[in-house]
RNA sequence: UCCUCGGUAGCUCAAUCGGCAGAGCGGGUGGCUGUUAACCACUAGGUUGUAGGUUCGAGUCCUACCCGAGGAGCCA
């Protein structure tokens, strides 16, 4: 079964050699002189091989003329130079072999544009669309780019558990797990008996793998994790899932500083290794998506982003003369239509808000000398919004303390976070950037749904 | 969870004031052409999301529910 990617037969040049190609029928064209196009498509790219049949093959009539979208071929034929339009080269067939049919009348791709609410609803074959497999090459590519930025800088990957011993991590929603019998719950003095669950405790999906890396971070260094999180929250909009990937990257001896240098080099570098090497598919994206795409990555790796504080932005907001549906005032959170306004309308490129107020803010966050604000950080993007979340870390046991209960939390739950602070603490410092939204963003793509292969929301984990 | 809009052929959509259910694409058949979103002709294809109601008559109006999209909240 030894083939050659369709990627392949395009990166080179050389034609005359006789290639094995394997793939799916994207359209057929035939004819009356005796002979056929074929487009196939094997996902390695996202141009198809056109193949040129004949009635000198001996199932011709019988097979190749009763090709159809979706049908799977082994083809055996010579990469030639084309004498059409279109296509430097294509494969002249010696042999086709039909793997597979697809029956053109309950097939349900075709060769036309279908709408992204359909695709979802075929999320077993949406892939071998244009668009859906041009954002999985581009997914696989940022999750090298990811990889390489933090390797080359001597992070260490650590695995953080999904699997969390207790409900104490603080950012929304959780899943629960549970190996017990949901129609006959062990229950002692009217409650749940955990000791009888799996655990020997209630245990949930995690939220979140900071807490875990901080630890690790107080160890080896600089770190960062990336995996599938899980928010149990009722969010129904174009950018929450309920199961998304995120990267957190945690460094110790790192302030608020050093963690927006980190953010900003990071974003930067992804942008740039996709550009570099997704280059046909970024073609899709900038004609089909979203006319602004290159230009707009193009713009951001070339400037600098916009750094300002929450006070500064609360400033600039209650000057304008921009009609809010929110009031705007300090203390309070800002709303979509501020961030956005900021965003795309007074610096029109990603802004970095940092020191928050601590009471619309974590528990975790290094309280500022003013004790009103801490050294958060959040990274906005035009038309996504929030896409990096971070700060540098409370390192003082006393205030670490003291926060926590401010914030009505059980100090027994976090007395491992605690003792970090304990033992050789040390100014560290990181954040948290949702892998979708970032691929929303490069690709244009208007629906977080669109951008993960088997999207989880509530009310559908079909597939 | 809240607000708004939508659900009609396999897909994308149209249907005026409540009055015969339509088009393009896709499929089938035939024709034509080194074609490439191919083209031309013919043809098949419908419980209008579900349940109920108003009416001589409902795709259209009313009620409830289901599903989807956009926005908001929550956040990454």
């Amino acid at each position: 079964m030894k083939r050659t990617k369709i990627a392949e037969i395009f990166s080179s040049t050389k034609v005359g050699g006789k290639v094995t190609v394997m793939g799916w029928v994207r359209t057929r064209r035939d004819s009356k002189g005796g002979f056929s196009f074929i487009e196939v498509n094997d996902g390695s790219c996202l141009s198809n091989l056109q193949v040129i049949t004949d009635d000198k093959l001996a199932n011709y009539r019988e097979e190749v003329l009763r090709l159809q979208t979706g049908c799977s071929v082994r083809v055996l034929g010579t990469l030639t130079a084309s004498r059409g339009k279109g296509q430097k080269v294509e494969v002249q067939a010696q042999e086709i072999e039909v793997l597979g049919w697809a029956d053109p009348d309950i097939y349900p791709l075709q060769k036309k544009r279908h709408s992204f609410e359909f695709l979802r609803t075929i999320a077993h074959l949406r892939p071998r669309t244009n668009t859906l497999s041009a954002v999985a090459r581009v997914r696989n590519a940022m999750s090298q780019a990811i990889h390489t930025f933090f390797q080359e800088r001597g992070f260490l990957y650590v695995h953080t558990p999904i699997i969390t011993g207790s409900d104490c991590e603080g950012a929304g929603e959780m899943f629960q797990v549970t190996s017990l019998d949901l129609d006959n719950i062990p229950i002692k003095d009217g409650h749940v008996d955990f000791e009888k669950d799996f655990f020997s405790s209630p245990s949930h999906l995690t939220v979140s793998g900071q807490l875990e890396a901080e630890i690790y971070a107080l160890s080896m260094g600089d770190v960062y994790t990336f995996g599938p999180t899980f928010r149990a929250e009722n969010s129904n909009t174009s950018r929450h899932l309920a199961e998304f990937w995120m990267v957190e990257p945690e460094m110790a001896f790192c302030d608020l500083e050093g963690n927006i240098e980190l953010a900003v080099e990071f974003l930067k570098h992804i942008f740039a290794y996709v550009l570099e090497n997704c280059k046909e598919d970024m073609g899709l994206f900038n004609r089909f998506i979203d006319t602004s795409v290159i230009e707009t990555l193009e713009r951001i790796i070339s400037q600098d982003f916009e750094t300002l504080t929450y006070t500064d932005g609360i400033e600039i907001l209650s000057k304008s003369r921009e009609k809010f549906e929110f009031p705007v005032e300090w203390g309070s959170d800002l709303q979509s239509e501020h961030e956005r306004y900021l965003c795309e309308k007074v610096f029109n490129k990603p802004i970095v808000m940092t020191d928050y107020p601590k009471e619309i803010k974590s528990f975790y966050m290094k309280v500022n000398e003013d004790e009103k604000t801490v050294r958060a950080m959040d990274v906005l993007v035009p038309k996504i919004g929030e896409i990096i979340g971070g700060s540098q870390r409370e390192d003082d046991y006393n205030t670490l303390l003291q926060r926590i209960k401010e914030m009505g939390l059980n100090p027994d739950d976090y007395w491992w976070y605690l003792e970090l602070r304990k033992f050789g603490s040390a100014p560290h410092a990181g954040f948290g950037l949702g892998f979708e939204r970032l691929i929303q963003f490069v690709t244009g793509m208007s629906n977080i749904r669109d951008v993960i292969p088997f999207p989880r929301t509530p009310g559908n984990a079909s597939f």
